[in-house]
DNA sequence: GTGGTCTAGACCACA
DNA sequence: GTGGTCTAGACCACG
């Protein structure tokens, strides 16, 4: 899976990794146990520093989507919890996403076009 | 309209203030035309900086969603730009959410259901 | 508050400092809503860097200990969450600790005697 | 006995070998004088670098846990050391756990529920 | 002045 | 060779 990153974007570069691979995972492009590449590896590879890399996989796994062990290096979790919920900030945020569509002009199913153009891909019950 | 600030958010104030302000509008709270309180009177409102007020309005002010002049202070903007579609930025975080709630096992019902809850309120063909 | 550094610890800098101040709100050293040194303080006070406190910073904010922003610094937080229960983790740790004491002929009460000197103190109900 | 290891932990290869001889011989699953897998079987059982559970042995060895002689291999001690007290770090790991109990808002009768609960396991005067 | 991010380079324990 | 830790020093957005 490549990874490529936003050079003037606000949101950090840590955090670009993450959802990249968040959203790799979620669309099948990355295997659940799949092994990610090294700190190193990846850091030459998207030309940045492996503290940056790091701090990425360590988000990713605080929040469960990998394991690291000196042993296997970095995989994609087998299980991933089933929560079946959005956190209190993920549905802030959405509310607030909505809140810009509707002011815009957008009827729900305007709005639901787009959820489903992205639901569709790959992993998930749809 | 009340405005009230996450103590800890992650998000800074001045687009918590943006974001709140977005969703009084969306939600019917704020109606095109309705005078907005001056920057320095806001600011004393919920305690802080006037600075920080007057970024949140500046940004507001660029986005189309306020307009301001000399006479009449800040106001709603009448009519809306009626772009029907989300800005690339937006369309974007939409996707990671919809990433990660199907890595959480959420369907595409579920997703809507939430959707739903949200797009229910206030202003917006539904 | 002061915090001290053990020198040839396994236990990493960060995770040190995370301990004391988890230990320092528990016997009320620390009271909810007190201000804790800023980042580059504490580095300095204690001769570290101060990307490691922000570490330890990070960590105690991640698990629910403190809140940081940029108007107040960081303070300890109001409320924790009651969950009334050890992470299994935690409990894991216990289990080994107490396998030790009993291979070393500790007694229950020989066990809970020294629960009772570190429970008696501070905060939380006895 | 059976040895499993954790996938992701935080918790060294060794370590987790070592922790769990300690407790398999608190809770009687080893009995005092038994002999244990040499280095190279209990190696390949669990399928790692058997440089690993050597250094595990080594630390069971040294913590008065085990004796290995050339003839006999690995054994359970036969007498532990009777010191009826913790060592100093492993009494700070328990005043550790107790601050985060407390602040979790468990009470004393909570925590001593959970020593309990291990407490009850075999070897040990109860 | 605050926390947050990032770099370049180093060392360490683990396997 | 792997992830994890730490440093010294820099820059940035926010307030």
């Amino acid at each position: 899976m490549i990874i490529t990153l936003q050079d003037g974007s606000e949101v950090p570069v840590f955090k670009q990794i993450r959802n990249q691979i968040v959203m790799g995972i979620s669309d099948g492009r990355l295997a659940p146990g799949e092994k990610l590449p090294t700190v190193r590896a990846l850091a030459e590879e998207i030309g940045i520093n492996s503290m940056t890399v790091n701090k990425a996989y360590q988000l990713l796994k605080q929040e469960g989507y990998i394991i690291t062990d000196r042993r296997n290096g970095v995989r994609v979790k087998e299980n991933f919890e089933q929560t079946k919920g959005l956190t209190t900030e993920s549905e802030q945020e959405l509310a607030r996403l909505i809140s810009e569509a509707k002011v815009k002009g957008m009827t729900r199913d305007d709005f639901i076009g787009i959820v489903d153009k992205y639901f569709g891909k790959g992993r998930g019950k749809v």
